[in-house]
DNA sequence: TAGCTGGGAA
DNA sequence: CATCATCCCAGCTA
């Protein structure tokens, strides 16, 4: 029931103010992620959206109208404008409205609404797409256009339901191994089984297509073997980069009964087929200027793949996602620890990859002890008088940069390596300049992208052994899969407002160590800047995901 | 066959 | 909103 003391607003523009501050706030934070977007995350009050897009993911993964129009009901201060109870209804009924199925070996787009089925079956967009086959409640598809209707119909505001079926692809019979090579008892922890059954029964068709968001350090490797293991077909796995690609051939290894026969890279060094193949996205990508062509495309074709799996799916480049258009007869696996892509292409994930299947908090996979309970902290620190007189007359787009080296982030660096004496403490940056100035002065050993492989594996291993604690790292932090295991983080600069690197980086350390299993995330920033003003923006997803920021100020040593 | 370097791409 | 990292390929050496 509505009531004052509650801690809404909801307004009729679809965004939803929540006051942090009231005894309720966390369960209406849990209650609104299913179905709405942080905007932004002040200290007292927090502005949600509530998107088409958010309302089709919550409604694709089983949640209904009534149930949304209740979250916000118990929540709210005020009873909930008409308006908006009106909206979330109408655009709730539309996943699902239009229907794609396939009668008699044929594709058909399918509405129980028939006014709305003449209306799309009529606009200039959809024509070209039509077969011939025609009756009132139903329309022929072309068979190739399936990706393609479906993405003209999600600009059209009808996102379809895609229960067209899937080809089968060839068997592959394989089984999990009791015990790791290694020896080590093993099985998959309650939630991977929960992800890779919410994967393979949502909806009316067994393992369909969707996309998993699953926590850094939650085992996304095995979830995606997981749901393998329960098509048992064929499977063609595309990653980020060659050293993740080997991690899942490392990992199907060790805990399935596949043969090294069965598995196989290929990358821009091998170029290996076998019922399970691990790309990566770039090979895919790779255009042929003097031809124009994508030579390895083919590799969709090379085998009657069951199933393919998006590693990093939030990362998908552009030519993966025309492919993968054309390949919606195929099932597909999206993985993800942020949905969100810094590019706004969220809708094509949802359309061509899947909707949501399933989302597993951060805080969840903490309060059962996977990972460590981290302690973010985001420093400001204010720039010295003549940097500030050159940041207040620099061009607009130096401002960022001027900010994010402060050379007085240097002796905050330096007073938090003081309070973790015995850390393992990763300090995190984007500009490489700041980076060596860093290395210079801490004394510190720093990894860039210039660094060869041998000297990166040379530097893990002492820093694993703990014979160095602190560790400099340029973007490299970002995406290597073999940057060890710390418990401290500090991060003197980001791109712009990127809420994936944030969580990548607060990924680093969550990993929980015997012992002490509390990590410390610090974000320095330059006080009164782009820099601050970028860092709210970064830490949206974290908010979303249950973490609170302390904001600290150093002081001014002018003043 | 493997390893290194540099250019170009997205 | 620009920097940086990655990857792929070609060409070279051994």
């Amino acid at each position: 029931m509505p009531a004052l003391t509650n801690p809404m607003i909801v307004q009729s523009d679809r965004t939803v103010l929540l006051e942090v501050q009231n005894p309720l706030y966390e369960a209406a934070r849990d209650t609104l992620a299913v179905f709405a977007e942080l905007e932004k995350s002040p200290e007292y009050m927090h502005t949600y959206r509530i998107s088409p897009l958010s309302l089709w993911n919550a409604a694709s993964a089983g949640l209904s109208a009534p149930d949304v129009l209740a979250g916000l009901t118990r929540y709210s201060k005020f009873p909930l404008p008409e308006a908006i109870q009106t909206e979330i209804r109408q655009l709730m009924s539309r996943y699902g409205l239009v229907k794609l199925e396939q009668q008699d070996g044929h594709l058909f787009l399918t509405s129980s609404d028939r006014t709305i089925l003449l209306e799309i079956t009529h606009h200039k967009d959809v024509i070209p797409l039509l077969g011939t086959l025609k009756g009132p409640d139903r329309s022929e598809i072309l068979a190739e256009a399936r990706g393609h209707l479906k993405e003209v119909l999600m600009k059209l505001g009808y996102p379809v339901e895609d229960l067209a079926g899937y080809n089968e692809g060839t068997p592959l019979p394989f089984s999990w191994r009791s015990m790791t090579l290694g020896g080590e008892p093993f099985a998959l922890r309650d939630y991977q089984v929960d992800a890779v059954e919410s994967f393979h029964l949502h909806g009316s068709l067994q393992g369909g297509s969707g996309v998993l968001v699953l926590p850094c350090g939650s085992g996304k490797t095995l979830i995606g073997i997981g749901v393998m293991e329960k098509l048992q077909v064929e499977t063609l796995i595309l990653t980020t980069n060659v050293t993740s690609a080997r991690q899942w051939l490392r990992e199907l290894e060790d805990r399935t009964d596949l043969t090294s026969e069965q598995l196989s890279e290929y990358s821009g060094e091998r170029k290996g087929i076998a019922p399970v193949t691990v790309a990566t996205y770039q090979i895919l990508t790779y255009r042929d200027s003097s031809t124009n062509t994508y030579p390895h495309f083919e590799l969709f074709n090379q085998k009657n793949w069951g199933l393919i799996i998006y590693d990093e799916v939030h990362l998908l480049p552009a030519p993966v996602f025309r492919a993968t258009a054309e390949l919606q007869a195929k099932r597909r696996l999206g993985l993800t620890a942020t949905l969100v892509r810094e590019d706004g292409k969220e809708d094509e994930v949802f359309t061509l990859i899947g909707p949501k299947k399933k989302d597993i908090p951060w805080k969840v996979l903490e309060a059962q002890g996977w990972i460590a309970s981290a302690q973010c902290t985001e420093w400001r620190i204010p720039m010295s008088k003549s940097r500030r007189i050159d940041y207040a007359l620099a061009e607009e787009r130096e401002k960022f940069r001027l900010a994010a080296e402060n050379p007085r982030k240097t002796n905050k660096v330096a007073a938090l390596l003081d309070r973790h004496p015995t850390d393992h403490i990763l300090i995190i940056g984007q500009y490489v300049q700041q980076l060596e100035f860093l290395a210079k002065e801490l004394r510190a050993p720093l990894i860039t992208g210039k660094t060869p492989q041998k000297e990166r594996e040379r530097l893990y291993q002492k820093f694993r052994e703990g014979e160095i604690h602190v560790l400099i790292v340029s973007k490299v932090g970002n995406f290597a899969v073999d940057l060890p295991d710390a418990n401290v983080a500090i991060q003197v600069s980001g791109s712009f407002g990127s809420r994936q690197e944030e969580a990548q980086r607060l990924g680093r350390i969550l990993r929980p160590k015997k012992g002490d299993p509390r990590a410390y995330f610090y974000s320095l920033v330059s006080g009164d800047t782009k820099e601050q003003e970028f860092g709210m923006k970064r830490q949206l997803f974290l908010t979303e995901q249950g973490y609170s920021y302390q904001i600290a100020i150093e002081e001014d040593p002018d003043d």
